[in-house]
RNA sequence: GGGCCUUUAGCUCAGCUGGUUAGAGCGCGCCUCUGAUAAGGGCGAGGUCUCAGGUUCGAUCCCUGAAAGGCCCA
């Protein structure tokens, strides 16, 4: 006996069912042990943060990582599944923050960095029940026991040994970036915490002069909206390929001047003036040309004050020619690198003027704006003076403006490896493939060195260590080197701030003191060396690592492209020369129902539970899976889910409720018996055969829509086409080879599926199994997650099968539509129906098939349509797919001269396989029978139904027996109905009362066999039925009908 | 401003290397089937395949340009 399944399915039960099961049986942490041994199969978790609760795109990721773990596992491999935290940064820091009510560093300094650090290490931790509790839920299997976390002093170490490893290459350096920087709060802003405060800001607007050395009288015209930044002008740059003019006019003194800027904005800039174009060139000619600087406060120690060439240059606004001041402004930096231009810092870290320049030292630099274009004005360099309003940053706290300010950090000198990190790239398998050299590849085309260095304090610092005499620098690789350099034991020492900072070491070099550096490192350098991190590498676990990089396969975001993905590459590149990872999925966004982005502010961010709690996590994740791929946005609501259960769920579980129905009631067991299989059971193998092949290749390809929608496809087949064909096979008294063929042929089918599923679907796939397999096979692996991936036999899947049975499939569509259009219900039987098709070879198929179709359609006799005369006329239709390829430009002349032809007679020849001689241009061709399709099209009056080349024509008229018959089945139907709200079980004998008018009499009588055969009634009685049993009354067809029945006991 | 993605029915999505009358599901209206089914089947309404050029005998598909939306980066 199978367990008997209801056919209401209660999916969350089910599931909750399922997961008490792996529970007990700890089916996670075996699906790893019994594996060992076998092939590895690498997968690295990326670790999210916990200090928030986890959303549907946390749901979507871990689906989508959670499928090819278990798909490998079930071919035998060895999956370490190994779950993660990250537990550093900023959003960490900013949650304390904003619990202890902070608004600045310096509270965090007084409230102490040590009190603070605690506070983020059990932050970080806040929604871990959450997250636990959701991943447990959802399915997804990752060990949280093993979990690697990103603070734990090994964890750290190992970063440590990282950095020391780059330090030791010179891939570590101190340099300028530029950042966002509130000078009130004297700290930079995360990118984040600036898009917090943009605002509308008047600013100046301001031309100025800058004369160019060899030629006396031209000036380039150089426009900024910041004329603070102009005393740390270096250069000048242009875009090489804009057209640029130097214009004469006159001066309101005068005499004249000539000025330089892009055409583009010789009107924005000079209105209505007159000026004369005196000359015209490309920007890249203007390369190299020299200026006189405007200010000299700070000595040049490299060559400036020059023109230099730039992509970024616009000709929206200004003059097309861009003031470069590297100490404040990003692209300005960039160019300053590239350019090897000097960076004059006039700022101090409050922003106020450094005493270097002095005439306004000490003023914040944006209050001196109005004195800096007034020098400019007196001394002539000045062109025009004006506002401008646009969008700017402002502190989010304290709505001071932000200055972008250069502030020394540390780098990472990846840049040198650009040419590695492009060509391991091209290692790498990405889904969707346009990442790899879309935005991934762009990125890093363009890589600048990682800016490492940090101002905060929760983080993995960085171990640098500087002598305060000698300026010495040591970067420390381990716990027992910095017990060394300090001369005490520091293992057990916590690696974070304060801590660390306390530690002094003493110089190599001149014997001092030395201190370390104030900054932490980038997160995402944490998240990216959990490689080699999260096995404490290489102080332990050297064989493990070694087995366990790079990954096969990592799942993440898009949004990680420039976080993760890249961390993770770069870090490997640099440290071993070698890809990270194999291959990787790159998933899309999720958005609300409406297509809109899930965000907090418009309250429509679905929460995960609702759906979990009502449609289930199976169903969660099928929509996920199947609604669109995997890169592409997709959008999610709880009614797309519930659209999942209605047509996949349910239509599997009803199949797979009916057969444990009959399989009991017939005591029927799986047997190694030698069966006959009928075409209808081939055909149903060969479908499932061929998708055991398909999403096994799928699921190799990493194609999820592949290895997800075609199940959806036999499912559909399975329930709808092979099971209502089947039904009376199973329902039928007997027990012969057909009933043992038919079982065997939907068992095979239903325990293949619970396999093939159990990757995407893992409780429905386990359910299924339990009861199909674990209970009567106690040799079977006792969960499908612990089972062997299905194989397929090649020999089974029969392509001709295939297409015979989608024509058959077809015709029966059709067959039903002409039954429709003749107003001729199915329970009422025709005489005959015909069919018309495409070609000789499809005519035997309806011959082939004429007893299921007779069934199907309820009809006495289906036959080919003859070729001649009857329900039809004939057309043809040349095939442009065939002609064109073959005739190319004659096709239009073929496709005519066919046409032209007596449609009829063409259309006998074609079928009876001749070839068609048509003359185009004086050239006869051969047409063949293939490249045209025949079309029958009905004479008027006759029941038909078409599709392309496909027709259904119908013999409407009825004889007495028939009509009969179809009262006999509408009373059989009213027996079933009456059976069903009575309650009787499906094998209960029953008795029957009837009272009918005459015709209706005649017709039960007639079909008495019949009616009690298919209504297991043991006894019909034409007479009135006792009180108190279920009774109906009914009308129809013009007759009369009272019907009763009482289960039959004797 | 740059890179990438998306745009097909009211909604969610297919549409294989260009080729018959562009499909499916949901929703809507009508009809129907059923002793597995919460379902299924049929018919109908619903499409300038975002737009404009180009290549081709033929373009939803290829090329160029534009528009709208999204993501990332400046």
């Amino acid at each position: 006996m199978f367990r008997p399944v209801s056919s209401k399915l209660d999916i969350v039960s089910m599931e909750e069912e399922v997961l008490r099961f792996w529970k007990e049986h700890d089916v996670f942490h075996k699906s790893m042990d019994e594996r060992k041994g076998g092939r590895e199969y690498v997968f690295y978790e990326g670790p999210p943060t916990a200090n928030g609760k986890p959303g549907v795109h946390h749901v979507l990721a871990r689906a989508f990582k959670d499928v090819f773990p278990r798909y490998k596992t079930m071919r035998g491999f060895h999956v370490n599944r190994r779950g993660g935290w990250d537990t550093h940064g900023l959003p960490v820091e900013i949650e304390v923050e904003r619990q202890l009510g902070f608004t600045n560093k310096q509270q965090i300094e007084e409230y102490g960095i040590a009190r603070f650090n605690e506070l983020c290490r059990q932050s970080a931790f806040t929604y871990i029940r959450e997250w636990e509790r959701m991943t447990d839920r959802m399915g997804y299997w990752v060990d949280f026991e093993t979990a690697y976390i990103t603070y734990k002093n090994s964890y750290i170490e190992s970063i440590w040994w990282i950095l020391k490893n780059f330090w030791e290459k010179g891939l570590l350096y101190q340099g300028f970036k530029v950042v966002p920087y509130c000078p009130r709060c004297g700290t930079p802003l995360s990118d984040h915490e600036v898009a917090l405060g943009y605002d509308e800001a008047e600013d100046p607007s301001v031309f100025v002069r800058m004369p160019l050395v060899d030629a006396p009288g031209v000036s380039l015209l150089v426009w900024t909206t910041t004329p603070w930044t102009l005393p740390g002008n270096v250069a000048v740059a242009v875009h090489p390929d804009v057209d640029y003019v130097m214009v004469e006019r006159s001066l309101p003194e005068n005499g004249t001047e000539r000025l330089i800027l892009a055409q583009a904005l010789l009107e924005k800039v000079f209105g209505d003036e007159q000026v004369r174009i005196v000359d015209q060139f490309k920007g890249k000619q203007l390369k190299g040309k020299r200026y006189n600087p405007l200010f000299t406060f700070l000595p040049t120690d490299k060559p400036a004050h020059r023109v230099v060439l730039g992509d970024f240059v616009t000709t929206e606004d200004g003059s097309g020619l861009v003031h470069i001041a590297p100490a404040f402004g990003a692209e300005d930096m960039q160019v300053a690198l590239e350019e090897d231009l000097p960076i004059l810092m006039t700022v101090a870290e409050d922003g106020t003027f450094t005493s270097d320049v002095r005439p306004w030292s000490g003023k914040f630099v944006k209050d001196a704006d109005p004195y800096i274009i007034r020098d400019l004005e007196e001394r002539g360099l000045l062109f025009r003076a004006g506002t401008y309003v646009h969008t700017y940053p402002f502190c989010w706290r304290c709505s001071t403006p932000l200055l972008y300010y250069a502030r020394p950090t540390w780098y990472v000198r990846t840049s040198q490896f650009k040419d590695r990190l492009v060509a391991l790239n091209e290692k790498i398998n990405w889904y969707p493939n346009h990442i790899k050299h879309g935005r991934f590849g762009n990125w890093l085309e363009n890589n600048v060195d990682w800016a490492l260095g940090r101002e905060r304090y929760w983080g993995t610092p960085l171990p640098v260590w500087e002598c305060d005499a000698c300026h010495h620098q040591l970067c420390i690789g381990s716990r027992q080197e910095l017990s060394d350099f300090s001369g005490r034991d520091l293992g057990d020492l916590d690696l974070h701030r304060p801590h660390v900072d306390e530690v002094r070491l003493r110089c190599p070099e001149c014997g001092g003191s030395m201190q370390r550096v104030p900054e932490l490192i980038d997160v995402w350098f944490d998240s990216g060396s959990m490689p080699v991190s999260q096995w404490h590498y290489p102080f332990e676990n050297q064989e493990i690592f070694k087995q366990q990089f790079p990954a096969d396969y990592i799942c993440e975001a898009v949004d990680q492209t420039r976080g993760w993905f890249y961390s993770l590459h770069a870090i490997s590149t640099l440290l071993f020369d070698q890809e990270c990872f194999k291959n990787v999925i790159c998933l899309g966004l999720i958005l609300d129902g409406q297509g809109q982005k899930m965000s907090k502010s418009k309250g429509n961010v679905v929460d995960p539970w609702e759906v979990l709690n009502k449609q289930g996590a199976d169903a969660m994740r099928w929509y996920l899976y199947t609604a669109s791929p995997p890169g592409q946005e997709r959008r999610f609501s709880s009614d797309l889910v519930a659209e999942v259960v209605r047509n996949f769920t349910l239509t599997l579980w009803n199949t797979y409720s009916f057969f444990v129905m009959y399989a009991n009631l017939d005591q029927w067991r799986p047997s190694t018996a030698q069966i006959t299989y009928s075409s209808l059971d081939r055909w149903l193998r060969s479908a499932l055969h061929a998708l055991t092949r398909d999403v096994t290749a799928a699921l190799e390809n990493y194609d999820i829509l592949g290895a997800t929608r075609p199940i959806e496809t036999f499912v559909d087949q399975l329930s709808n086409w092979y099971l209502r064909r089947s039904r009376r096979r199973f329902w039928k008294t007997e027990s012969d080879a057909d009933k043992q063929a038919a079982y065997a042929t939907l068992y095979e089918a239903l325990v293949t599926l619970s396999k093939l599923l159990a990757p995407t679907m893992p409780f429905m796939a386990e359910q299924l199994y339990q009861n199909l397999v674990r209970s009567w096979d106690a040799e079977a692996p006792i969960s499908v997650h612990l089972a062997s991936w299905p194989e397929y036999d090649d020999a089974l899947i029969d392509e001709v099968l295939n297409r015979e049975m989608a024509l058959t499939m077809k015709l029966a569509s059709l067959g039903h539509a002409a039954r429709n259009k003749a107003n001729r219900k199915v329970r009422q039987p025709l005489a005959e129906a015909t069919f018309s098709v495409g070609n000789l070879e499809e005519r035997s198929i309806i011959e082939k098939y004429a007893e299921l179709l007779e069934d199907e359609l309820n009809v006495k006799k289906v036959r080919p349509l003859d070729a001649v005369g009857e329900a039809v006329d004939y057309s043809l239709k040349p095939l442009p797919k065939q002609l064109g390829q073959k005739y190319g430009g004659r096709f239009p002349a073929v496709q005519k001269a066919i046409l032209e032809q007596n449609q009829v007679e063409a259309a006998n020849k074609l079928m009876a396989g001749q070839n068609l001689v048509i003359q185009v241009n004086g050239e006869v061709i051969e047409i063949l029978p293939e490249e045209v399709e025949v079309r029958a099209q009905a004479r008027a009056g006759f029941a038909v139904a078409s599709e392309g080349g496909y027709l259904a024509a119908l013999i409407t008229d009825l004889t007495p027996e028939l009509v009969q018959e179809g009262l006999a089945r509408e009373f059989v139907r009213r027996v079933q109905d009456l059976r069903k709200q009575a309650d009787l079980d499906i094998a209960d004998r029953i008795r029957i009362y009837y009272e009918a008018s005459p015709g209706l009499e005649r017709a039960i009588e007639a079909f008495k066999e019949y009616i009690m055969g298919e209504t297991l009634a043991l006894k019909m009685l034409a007479a009135p039925a006792p009180a108190g049993i279920p009774s109906a009354m009914d009308e129809f067809d013009g007759e009369k009908l009272t019907i009763a029945l009482e289960k039959f006991t004797d």
